[in-house]
DNA sequence: CTCGTGATTGACGCTTACGTAAACGTAAAG
DNA sequence: CTTTACGTTTACGTAAGCGTCAATCACGAG
């Protein structure tokens, strides 16, 4: 080891294994293939084995995320793939608007979901609560 | 008909059958059926037909609002359990609390995750309408 | 009686998202 | 050379969440 320190490494070009990915984000080896099988994860190869680079690790951010969400795979395919399209023709953009609007509703709707729940869930507390008190000073 | 106007009905003594609960909450009757299979759902039996009552059609809509937040029918059992439960004995409301407390860090991480998602979108989005602009400002 | 409508219970099928071996390759360390 | 660590593919298994028949029953209208 060593020199490690102060060495200026190019910007972005630091790659993991499959191991580290999985280590750093908690899931499975088969996961992480998974996602590859279902075209949300490209790594580079080298030889036979997967190398990962930053935009990678991006991606098994995203995707986690939208599974925290409770998306399909599929659904946060679409998603993940609009953060990285190119430019293109007047159509893809008017396009990706479209789904933004769309996903931005659900998202909407969830978040309204989470607070009502929050909500339902403080009612629940105070209720406890005070049932706790009757219990005990009694 | 008629005489529906201004007749009052005793307090929440309205029923619903298997179809007008899933036309109301747009899903299937075999969906209806599994959650009362998963122990989610237990209507009245009038011989062998369902009949729900106002407390039936209150947890149907909470578990689909699960759904929506991606819970499994599992947590969502423990979750909508939660909200009729009795008073009961001391142990039993502490674990409640404890319960409240999970669902509540889950759904605030969620919910940060919608935010952040949402930003995300935000700045997709600008660089789109960017990109559309000089499609045809060109 | 018969028909249509709406209900019931199985039971098998399907998709999603992985888990779990099995069998093998490669490269460094002892 | 053998072990150990880490990686690979192939493939079958599984749990969740329903879809989709099929066969049957009950009931009111005609």
């Amino acid at each position: 080891m060593g020199y490690v320190h102060n060495v200026p490494v190019p910007l972005d070009s630091h790659t993991w294994s499959i191991a580290e990915l999985a280590a750093e984000y908690d899931v499975t080896l088969r996961t992480i293939r998974f996602y590859e099988d279902r075209g949300l994860l490209t790594p580079e190869r080298r030889g036979t084995v997967r190398v990962y680079h930053p935009r990678d690790r991006v991606r098994l951010g995203l995707i986690l995320r939208g599974k925290r969400l409770g998306f399909s795979l599929d659904e946060i395919a679409t998603i993940v793939d609009m953060y990285d399209a190119e430019p293109g023709e007047e159509g893809q953009l008017v396009y990706l608007l479209d789904q933004i609007t769309t996903r931005r509703a659900e998202l909407e709707q969830r978040r309204q979901d989470i607070d009502e729940t929050l909500e339902e869930l403080a009612e629940v507390e105070r209720r406890c609560e005070a049932d706790l008190n009757t219990l005990r000073t009694r």
